[in-house]
DNA sequence: CCGCGAAGGTAAAACGGTTGCACTAACCCG
DNA sequence: CGGGTTAGTGCAACCGTTTTACCTTCGCGG
């Protein structure tokens, strides 16, 4: 029988041409156990010729599903930490000798849902969910249903810059949000600053726990603890430069320090303390946290968060089944750039 | 026969519990006719009560078609630009139903045809290569040989933001690099500048014919062209510091403008120039391209490339077989800010 | 009462690979 | 020279769907 010369060649074909049966091309090209270096070079001729490529979907549907894929679901892009998780993953991953798959939520727990259950049904071996989210009481029921219905499927879920939850969670991989948020606290702290504004903040995501960091911190080393001084919400550049103008417009600023959210809302905020005529660190101190590149131009001291540990550790978890450390936390340190003066208070305006 | 509850379920574990045979359960699935709403009933209720999804290798080898996935091979992320790529493909990927697989290429042409073969096994319905690559002859065959390849699987091949192939070209969609650094020298010789540096490029890449632009605009508008004024090579915040720190030690500029090859080179070159006691843009002006998020903060002048629409594009060519449009090229344009000074050649040193 | 066409459902053959098991030589060694 | 290895290969049974072709019922008109 002929075979035809349109669509793709199948094994048969290879198998045909080279005259031989096509269990043989298919050891030959696994490389099974090795079949006599004549056999094989008729063969790998014969694939040559066709421009064989095997069937993907017939092979993972003999092999066991699509092994050697990660799933990984992000908010979005337009955040540097996400940016630096997504890219250590899709590294990692691919030493690892995995493709990864990516989902974009846009912030919602359901859209993610969504998307994590369209990767479950491509049979992916690990999900990882990155980021904070808001986390309500719908959010743990859903996710639990989710891990729980995947714990059959053979497929492992892990969180990376997320906390686990609150019963039988998924692997984690975390950074230490008060910590960091102590330490950069502290920093102003020790340069004098006493009336610090704590910036943004979305109630009920793990990062607002950096609130705990900031009152911990003041109420350690003799801050001034005002409710007045800590401002929700803003964790975007734009709400960020919107706080800060407003707080500027109102009249003369009662702090002298500013731990900003993230370096984004931190780069707003310095455009507007700089529109608004004053300067940065001679007359308001900011510090801001991720450690995003542009703050290096905006000479921003920041908070260092190790995203390209975070992301190694996540696929370290998803690919090893049994790795006795479920439950990861890396910890966060203070990068000092030149956003923070020393600041003696006799000598404020 | 008492299925095993662990592992997924399969058709077969449905339709005994629903007490009908396969076919049943896929017609009803599918939508194919509809069978008596009784039967149908009770296979809905054993699909829920299994938690059963078609595994997608197995639906895609009998149909023929795909897993409806769409991959992405780009360089690094740590470019404004490929970020904004990738997060515009993943959307609207999703938008489309289709899930994304994203691979790392680290640069070497090697290394992404390794990556794209990886994903063609994995049987995607279309491929996105992302990014400039330094196109020598090898390039080109090896990706020539590439599309032919897949072009019997029915995996399509898009080029984003990357020149066609000489012969016989994937579907591409590309932005102005010309247009832009046209635009970009014409903004610098509007405002009165004739000695233009052009900081970086690198030979080979679709993006060193921004020289091609920056030349043009020389010769029409009565620039100084002079060899000396062009430097190859920075493309990184690093190399552009490094490169304009050298510049600035080995004497007075001969130069009153800057068209950087990109934001990030922008950058690090404001930086050297301010760490040599000068200023942007009162004493030299500056023009970057990529319009990144973060050249707001660098009240930088720039050339806006349409990350979105390159990346929507290119989905609707991965996603539509034949459309007509095989070749796209979108526009750019100059997007004014502060590093850009009104020069009168009178008033130079 | 019989024949007949829908309606509802089933059995079985693909799809294109992988792999356990069986078989056939050739080869080694006593 | 014969029997036990063993390397090399083929046969056939899967993997989980879709789909075609066929088989029951059952209702109903003649």
């Amino acid at each position: 029988m002929v075979r035809s010369t349109e669509g793709r060649a199948s094994i048969r074909d290879v198998a045909e041409r080279a005259g031989v049966s096509v269990s043989t091309v298919s050891r030959i090209l696994n490389g099974r156990y090795p079949p006599a270096p004549q056999t094989r070079e008729r063969v790998m001729r014969a694939v040559r010729d066709l421009e064989y490529v095997a069937n993907p979907h017939a092979r993972a549907l003999t092999t066991g599903s699509s092994t050697g894929t990660i799933g990984m679901a992000v908010m979005l892009l337009d955040d540097a930490l996400y940016t630096s998780l997504v890219q250590s993953i899709a590294d990692a991953a691919g030493a690892a000798h995995r493709l990864c798959l990516i989902a974009t939520t846009g912030g919602t727990w359901e859209r993610e849902l969504e998307m994590l259950c369209r990767m479950r049904e491509q049979g992916v071996e690990a999900i990882v969910a990155i980021g904070a989210v808001a986390e309500t009481e719908e959010y743990h029921r859903g996710m639990a249903a989710f891990a729980r219905s995947l714990a059959g499927t053979g497929t492992r879920l892990v969180f990376c810059a997320r906390p686990p939850l609150p019963v039988r969670s998924p692997a984690t991989v975390e950074y230490d949000n008060i910590g960091g948020a102590y330490a950069a606290t502290s920093h102003l702290l020790s340069r004098g600053h006493r009336r610090i504004l704590l910036l943004g903040g979305t109630p009920g995501s793990i990062t607002s726990r950096r609130r705990e960091g900031y009152r911990n911190a003041l109420a350690d080393l003799g801050g001034v603890a005002d409710p007045a001084l800590e401002v929700a919400g803003a964790t975007t550049r734009e709400t960020g430069y919107a706080f800060m103008r407003d707080i500027l417009a109102a009249g003369p600023p009662a702090f002298t320090g500013v731990f900003a959210h993230n370096d984004r809302a931190a780069a707003g905020a310095i455009q507007a303390i700089r529109e608004a005529g004053l300067r940065v660190p001679e007359d308001i101190s900011i510090v801001g946290f991720d450690n995003a590149a542009f703050s290096a131009d905006l000479q921003l001291t920041t908070v260092h968060i190790p995203a390209v540990e975070l992301g190694q550790a996540a696929v370290s978890l998803a690919v090893n089944p049994d790795d006795p450390q479920q439950q990861v936390m890396l910890g966060t340190h203070v990068v000092v750039r030149e956003s923070v003066r020393v600041f003696s208070p006799v000598s404020a305006r």
